[in-house]
Parts: structure tokens; C-alpha cells; sequence
DNA sequence: GATATATGACTGACCAGTCAGATATATATC
DNA sequence: GATATATATCTGACTGGTCAGTCATATATC
């Protein structure tokens, strides 16, 4: 194998030994995928895969920080970026299609959903930077939608999370249902009826 | 330890045993569960449980008939009992906080979406008989209360998702962040302000 | 004492993590 | 530009420990 040598090769070997594990770990979960396998994935070997890495924990905390904390940037520039409550809805219903169709998220998810009680504290820091940063973004922006008196919101925050179930209810149903299988959803379709009933329930002009 | 020599007697060793396996499955996941733990659990040896089931596999084949369809039945008889659309929404925001708190259909669901990828054929079995028919019931009721005159809904199928998103969430919600952590929601609020929700943008009668 | 049931030591396979040696590449020297 | 030297990087056989599944033996119950 050719060495790396200067900085950016060594990151370029993190991000394909990152890659690799994400793979390994979907297909066979965490404690049954093998590092030697993960490795070879990245036509590496074991030994050097353990250069990078410390152990197979430190892969999955890694994995954590390269996918999961990119989107909440992403998150925070689509609210900032939106004027009204209604250009808020749009955008976020293309953001969530792209995320749950692009799959690193949802995969993600679902090694941390089953190996959630194998890491507390990794689980307990995902949900604090991540999931609930996610959530106070969308009340943020009910909240603020309401004060300009678009909307009626009683509890912006549950509300919140009525907006995000969805979401979270596809990238699941991707991953455990839709693959090679016939069970394929209109993820358009889905989130477009989902915007319209929250326009039609929560907005003040009908 | 005593000896199960009745067929009831042995039934119950069945159940000890599923009970055992659902605990130490969702504890450690699947493949990094023990069978001795599992064993021990139910205060029997793995000679024993083998006797019970022929392999690990098979006791997670079993948890899933044993807790999954039930509920299916219990969604039915909601949907045969209640008469209004506005019925079935309440019945139905009862029913899924019950579920969530008895908390045995969230534990399966973790281990099976944290499995999926090892057991194809058993993943897509419990699509067909339960997830798909618990969103046809769905379904079924709202284009019921559409025939009616109680509602609008352009497409009962994505519908029926969006309705039973929040269950799946919250349910996911309670497994993974909620144990044994400040990361609580008021499970009956939020259901309650889901169907607040649906009623205002599906009802006709305002 | 016959039989169904329960036990747990044992086996064979598997794998995370280690480390001594192998090799690619940069640099120095001619 | 050829050759030698240094060293950072890579490798995979090995170790120690784990665990699913087996089975000869033990024992509860009839």
C-alpha cells in the first residue's frame, strides 16, 4: 500500500477508514462487525487501521463527529437563511429528503439506536450537540414565526418535535424496510402532505 | 431447579425465557448477548434454554411473535370499536402512550432495527405482518371517516405515517435518550397536540 | 426405578488488539 | 541521477479471552 505521508493523505485514510466502518457496522451491527473486515474495506490493513484508530469504540465516536455534527451547521444556516414560517417548511422538507436519500445519517442512526445502551455517554453527548440543538432550531423558528404573528403555537417546543417525527419515522423505515426491498416510499410525497397539514393547522391565514 | 413437567408449566419457562432474552437483547444488543446471561436471567442453566430453543436466533424469531402481534390484534379491535374519526384519535393517543410506557414494543424495535441487516428474511415477515397492517388499519379508518363526510384526506396511505410518525418517534425517544436520564417528554401532551393537529387540518367542520 | 428434565464443563471457532518485522518514500551523499 | 541511509508507515501472524452450542451426567418427579 502506498504510504501517507503529508497530513492530508493521513486525513483521506481517516475518512476512508471512517467509511468503511459505517458500512461494516450497518451491515452487521457493532459488537458483530470485525475491524480485520473494516480494514479491508479500506484495502488496509488491521494493524494499520488501529494507527488511526484506538479501538473500535473510538471508530463509532468518530463516526459520531464526521456525520452527525455536519448537519446540524446545515440546520443552523437553512433557519438563518429563511424569512417566512412558509419558506421555512419548504426548505426543510427538501433538506430532510436529501438527508434520508443520501443515507449517512440514517445509518448512523440506526448503529447508535442499537448500540445505545452499550454507550451512554456517547449517546447522552449525541443527543445534547445534536438532537436537541436540532429540536431548539425548530422551535427557535416556530417561536419566532408566531411573534411575527404567522402562526398559532402553543408549545413550541413539542411542536418541534411533531415537525421532526416524520423525518426520523422515513430515515428509519429506509433503513430497516427499504433496502432491496419493495417497501420504497415517495419521500416528496410524504413530506409535501406533511408541510400541508401543518400550514393548515398552524398558520393564521387559511 | 424445579422441573416444567405440564405443558402450562413449560409455556411459562417459554415466556421466563423471552423475558430474559428481550432484557439482555435490548441491555447489550444481540450479538454481544450472552446466552449464559440469558439463562441465568430466567434462573435456569443454557442447557436448558437450549432445550427451550435451538438457537439464538430463534429466540429473537420468538420475541417477535409473542409481543409484536398482540398489538396488532389490540389495533384492530381500537379501529372496530370506535365510530367517529374524532374517536379514533383519542383511542388511538391512549393506545400508543400505553405502549410506549409498557415499553416492551419499543425494546423490540430497537433490537430489530439495530438487527435488521443480520436477519433480512425475518425484518421483512414483520413488515407484512405487523407494520403494514397496522398502516393499512389506518388507512382503512381514514378513508372510512373520508366516505363519511368526516374528513378530507387526499391520500390515506401517507397519512396513515404521518399519524403513527410521533408513536415511532417517541417510542425510539424513550429507548434510546430517556433511560435513566432528565431527557423526559410528556408523552401525553405531545400526543394530545399530534391530534389536535390532524384534527384542524383534516376535519371539514372547523 | 423409570423417565423427563436440568445442568455446566467442554469444545471449537472466532476476533479485538499487539508487535516485531517488512517496505515505501524522503533525504543525504556522492 | 544513482546509491545509501533513515524513518515513518504498513503488515499480518499471534495471543488471550470470549462464547454459541453440545452432551454426558445428575436429579426431580411420577
Amino acid at each position: 500500500m502506498k504510504r501517507a505521508r503529508t497530513q492530508e493523505a493521513k486525513d483521506a485514510r481517516v475518512q476512508l477508514l471512517l467509511d468503511a466502518a459505517l458500512d461494516e457496522f450497518v451491515e452487521r451491527g457493532f459488537s458483530a462487525a470485525r475491524m480485520d473486515d473494516i480494514a479491508a474495506r479500506a484495502n488496509l490493513s488491521k494493524g494499520t487501521l488501529y494507527i488511526y484508530f484506538d479501538s473500535k469504540e473510538a471508530l463509532f465516536n468518530g463516526l459520531i463527529d464526521a456525520v452527525a455534527l455536519p448537519k446540524l451547521d446545515q440546520i443552523r444556516q437553512l433557519a438563518a437563511s429563511s424569512s417566512s414560517f412558509d419558506a421555512v417548511l419548504t426548505g426543510f422538507s427538501t433538506f430532510a429528503q436529501a438527508a434520508i436519500q443520501e443515507s449517512k445519517l440514517p445509518r448512523l442512526l440506526k448503529v447508535l439506536i442499537g448500540e445505545s445502551n452499550n454507550f451512554p455517554d456517547t449517546v447522552r453527548r449525541y443527543r445534547r450537540d445534536v438532537v436537541d440543538r436540532v429540536l431548539a432550531v425548530f422551535a427557535n423558528l416556530l417561536r419566532d414565526a408566531a411573534a411575527r404573528g404567522e402562526i398559532n403555537v402553543a408549545d413550541p417546543e413539542l411542536t418541534a418535535r411533531l415537525v421532526v417525527s416524520p423525518v426520523i419515522f422515513s430515515a428509519i423505515w429506509q433503513i430497516v424496510f427499504a433496502q432491496s426491498d419493495e417497501a420504497e416510499v415517495d419521500l416528496d410525497a410524504l413530506f409535501n402532505l406533511h408541510t400541508q397539514i401543518l400550514k393548515k393547522a398552524l398558520m393564521k391565514s387559511e
